[in-house]
DNA sequence: GGTCAAGCGGACTCGCTGATCCGCTTTCGA
DNA sequence: TCGAAAGCGGATCAGCGAGTCCGCTTGACC
C-alpha cells in the first residue's frame, strides 16, 4: 500500500524516517495518540515540518506503526503456531499478543476506538483473525480449547486482559498476566457453561464499524 | 460535594440543568468525551454559554455525570447484594454493572483511561469497590467463586468484558453478555488454575493514577 | 401590571495543534 | 570540486474548541 518511493530516500531522510517512527511510537505508547506531531518531532530531534514530509498526515504516521504492531502480532502467531501441544500453542499465542498490546498500552488504548474505521486498517486486522484461526482451531479439535469460542471472542478476551489494568508506565507491567489467566481457565472446555447471546461474526463487526465511520467522521 | 445553591435555581434554569445533563450524557455515550460543547449545547436546545453557567468547566460536566453512573451502579450493587444465592447475587450485580457501561460505552470508555486523574472521582469509584467488596466476600465464603480473585480482579474483568466488544451504535448490544459469560466461567473454583502473579492492590493502583496523573496533566 | 435580578444566547477571545511555506543546508553523482 | 535536487526546520497559517462578554428576555415576587 501507499507510495514506493522509486528513488530511495536520501541516507539523512531515511534516517529522520526511523527517527520519528521511532519516537512516534514511544511518544503514543506513553502518552496515547493524543501528543501533538510538535512533540514527537522534538522526541525525534527533527523540526515538525520534517515529520510531514516523510508522513503526509498524523493519520499516516499512527497507521504506519500500526501495520508495524500487526506484522509483529502476526509473526508471534506464526511462530506459537509452530509449537507441537495445541493448547500451548495458544497460550503463547495470546500471551505475546498481549505483552506486545501492553507495551504499546496507551496507543491500542486510544487507538482501537477509532482506528479500525479506516478500510486499510481494517483489513490489515483481519490479517491478525487469519493468523490466529488455525491456532483456534487445532486447539479445539484436540479437546483444549471449548467448542462455542471463535477467533473473534478469544481475540476480544485477549484484548480486554489488557484493557483491565490501567494504563500507567508506575504499574507492574505484567498485571495483564493475571487478568489473562482468569480468562484462560474460562475457555477451558471443564469450564463451559452455555453461553447466553451467539458470537459477533467478522462481518458483523465489519459492517458496523463501517456505518459508524461514516457517522462520525 | 459541590454547591448547595442557596437560593434554588429559576425554575427555566433548573429545566435547562436537566436538559443540559441529558444531552451531554447521550452525546458523551455515542461520540466519546470528544465532543465539543457547543455539540451539547444544540442537543440541549440551549446556548453554549448556559452550559457553562451551570457547569464552570467542561469537566465539572463530565464529573457530574460520572458521579451519577456511579450512584446507579451502587445502586445496582446493593440490591444484588439482598439475592440469597451468592453466586447469583454477584453474577447480578456483575450483569448490571456491564449493562450501565454497555449503555455509556463512548463515555466509560474515553472517560476511564484519564477519569480517575481527579481526586474526588477516585474516591468516588472506591465507593463502588466497598459496594462490592461483601458480594465478593459472600460468595467466596460460601465456596461459588475461586479464593485467589480480589474485587479490584472481578471490576476489572467486568469493565474488560464490556470492553471487548468494538464501541458501535449498529452492533447487537448484549454482546457483553457473552464475554461476561466467558470471564464468570472462568471465576468459578472448579475452574481454577494458579495465577501467575499477584493480584494489585487499591493502593497499588491510586498511587500509580496519582504519578500519571501528574505527568500527563 | 411593574420591577428587577436571574437567566439567556450569540458573538467573541484565545490558545492549541495539525499542516504549510520558504530560505538555507546537505547529500550525491559526475 | 561543484551544481542541482532533495531535504531541512523555524515561522507561520488555519480551524477548532473551551471559556467569556454583553445586550436582550423571562420568570418571580409585590
Amino acid at each position: 500500500m501507499t507510495d514506493v518511493w522509486q528513488r530511495p530516500l536520501r541516507s539523512d531522510a531515511e534516517r529522520n524516517r526511523r527517527l520519528i517512527l521511532e519516537a512516534a511510537a514511544q511518544a503514543f505508547a506513553e502518552e496515547g495518540v493524543d501528543v501533538g506531531m510538535a512533540e514527537i518531532a522534538r522526541r525525534a530531534g527533527v523540526g515538525n515540518a520534517t515529520v510531514f514530509r516523510r508522513f503526509p498526515s498524523k493519520d499516516a504516521l499512527v497507521q504506519a506503526i500500526f501495520e508495524d504492531r500487526i506484522d509483529e502480532t502476526i509473526l508471534a502467531a506464526e511462530h506459537a503456531a509452530t509449537l507441537a501441544d495445541p493448547w500451548e500453542a495458544l497460550v503463547t499465542c495470546l500471551e505475546k499478543s498481549a505483552q506486545l498490546q501492553a507495551r504499546d498500552r496507551g496507543f491500542f488504548q486510544a487507538t482501537e476506538q477509532q482506528l479500525l474505521k479506516h478500510p486499510e486498517l481494517l483489513a490489515q486486522h483481519r490479517r491478525i483473525l487469519d493468523a490466529i484461526d488455525p491456532i483456534i482451531a487445532r486447539a479445539q479439535e484436540a479437546g483444549a480449547l471449548r467448542d462455542d469460542v471463535t477467533t473473534l471472542d478469544v481475540i476480544g478476551l485477549t484484548k480486554a486482559a489488557v484493557a483491565c489494568i490501567p494504563p500507567s508506565p508506575d504499574l507492574r507491567a505484567d498485571g495483564w498476566r493475571r487478568s489473562l489467566a482468569l480468562m484462560l481457565d474460562g475457555l477451558r472446555p471443564e469450564a463451559a457453561t452455555p453461553l447466553p447471546v451467539p458470537p459477533l461474526t467478522y462481518e458483523e463487526v465489519e459492517r458496523a464499524l463501517a456505518t459508524t465511520d461514516s457517522a462520525s467522521a
